[in-house]
DNA sequence: GATGAATGAGGATTCATTCAT
DNA sequence: TATGAATGAATCCTCATTCAT
């Protein structure tokens, strides 16, 4: 498995979060430990008392802002999957129509995504499982949307003789899995940009679907 | 995230474990039962109620086998990459030293191995985190070997003029990222064989990496 | 072996600590079950269940309060070790320099802190060697400074020509081991006062020490 | 409290039993590791698989030998209370019928048993209300015997006016208690050998009766 | 909002003991 | 006699959560 064999779930050391300037005090302080926290140690590996303590505050007090442990895992799953989602959205509205440029769009947003939120790119990914059906439907949706949306670029392009691959589906789930895997190993420290890495993932994304040279 | 959305963690429900004839009796038991837990659950959602349950014996009896609950996980990490590793090995010796069929055998290998293995794969990787230092130790350094042995490999076909890619490691990680997510979605019942998925993850490591038709 | 030979440690039935007025709540129920508890049976022979059953509370509550069941002990042989010291400065404070006088004081303070307090006399006894060695260092030393300084007025009574003993220590180890023994026969129901023992003992360590009659 | 103050039980560091030559085997090393291990950590810091890895030899063995830990406990206690009897009775088969002697002898007998098996001592004494009452009678009806002997010649000495103390049973509890202490504290390598002890303690015996110098 | 104390359920692990071999 | 495997109960302690303040 050829990203660097470390003894850790993220390479980055630091919890971030999108939409930074939202709420204040007590919740945040708790998400961003929570965030860290589930990414590091999973979350059946974290206490509330855990988080708690992370957060400076005292265990009673995550109860004033979630009913409950798994809803502040349900929290961070929401922002991680409505985040990817909205970028998603975002690069296909501004691109021209073509499968190849759209491909390259999407693939540049998942990518970004993941190496710009790896701890909530870990906990939205690896941690979905921990929450019950209710509180994981809303992610599992969006995550649909964009797994359909994907194919259906690819299966467009191939319509149009832009791309060429034999097993459409296949190819989505390995571009997905390449970007996916990128939170795990990616820090700015690598010396690597996100950009760079993101352009890398575009080109094999196209090789992968055997792109056309435009 | 393109893989059937479901919130599962592994699309496949039975445990298998390589090297079957091993040992026999409530080891055996345990480690079948520890095997679904842990890839279903993950490490810290399983208790050791759960496996001794799942396996029809007392708690108390695990512990005549296992020194505790983090040992069993390390036997199922250890067990995995051996086994991985093993696999990667054979297929690198029964190949013809060109690196187009080296890079072949290895892609095929990697995902033969996460296809009919799915759930040790699955622990191995997502579980490692949980397990101290000491007894994840030998488990990263066959996780090295295997990525250096990639990465050699690319750089070889590079040098020969096999391949063509601007970033011989990102390619490494893409396609070894692609691999490790096979694990989760693949199942028999999805009407796929693993050499269909295996041939096709091959030709989009050849893709990848640029490599030239034979 | 000359007590009353009963198949029970402590003659005692209801535990008693100094400083009474200190904290409140469940610290101290906690505190005066485990006295009890360790006193008859020892800190092996009580699970924590005991306690909290004896103090009527959940046994999660005794950790609200204390870290573990270790350093309920601790508590308890800090309290003694401490009341027991007290006991003997103040009585050295008040008395004449004479080392007669002293050492009477100091059997008086030994031997009435073992008959009032006798159950915790018997834990910080018998118990401090269930305690990890630095849950025990401080009760040791407050030990160490007790004996010297008897030993101290043993060899200055010497010097004066009040007392006459052949071996100093051994005469200050067998006063010592007197009064230690008394925390587990003494009970007020026996009959006799704290005073009429202490001053029993105080004739006693008089004459092993081969005092002039002042 | 005027003794080594040390975070041991027991100065002495090896297990020593009277009778040596008795019987062999499993039995006897099982003896031996109890007589050490309950003098050291009690009988209720003291595990069967403690007891048996320590006699190397495996918990199920020991079950062959005796009944239960608790028999295993009370085999020790009824050894070191036979052999206390068994040196104070004949301690005083051999001397003159003078109080001043027969006491003498018994003091002798007493702190050398201490002295001689220390571990022994302390785990027949320490111990003993670890016992069921129906094992822990027959030392406590010795124990009882010994108590009653030596206050019997104490009065047989008040009464023909060759001792002189106020409280005679105060006094025996007081020699006896010197007694008991010893097994605490004396080790061959503290460089006063048994005799030394002993013969200190029979002079504060007498003083502590007010014998009169024969 | 925040908290300190409390709790019942459950965490991993060890207990003394049994039994077939 | 000795043992390896097994067990049900109990070990200490932590869990997520509640509630009066």
């Amino acid at each position: 498995m050829p990203e660097p064999a470390q003894h850790r779930r993220v390479a980055v050391e630091k919890a971030r979060l999108p939409d930074a300037p939202a709420r204040r005090g007590a919740y945040r302080v708790v998400l961003d430990a929570a965030l860290r926290l589930f990414a590091e140690r999973g979350y059946g590996g974290t206490s509330v008392r855990d988080i708690a303590t992370a957060a400076d505050v005292q265990p009673a007090t995550l109860y004033a802002h979630f009913p409950s442990k798994a809803h502040v895992l349900a929290e961070l799953v929401r922002i991680g999957h409505e985040a990817h989602h909205q970028r998603m959205r975002e690069a296909l509205l501004e691109v021209q129509p073509s499968p190849r440029l759209q491909l390259a769009a999407m693939v540049r947003a998942h990518v970004s995504m993941h190496a710009d939120y790896p701890m909530l790119a870990v906990v939205a990914n690896a941690e979905l499982h921990a929450l019950p059906a209710d509180l994981a439907a809303p992610a599992l949706q969006l995550r649909r949307q964009s797994e359909q949306l994907m194919l259906e670029i690819v299966e467009r392009g191939l319509r149009m003789g832009e791309f060429s691959v034999a097993q459409p589906w296949l190819a989505v789930a390995a571009i997905g899995a390449m970007g996916l895997r990128v939170a795990h190993w990616y820090t700015p420290e690598s010396g690597m940009s996100v950009d760079t890495v993101a352009e890398a993932y575009v080109e094999f994304a196209w090789r992968i679907v055997g792109a056309k040279a435009s």
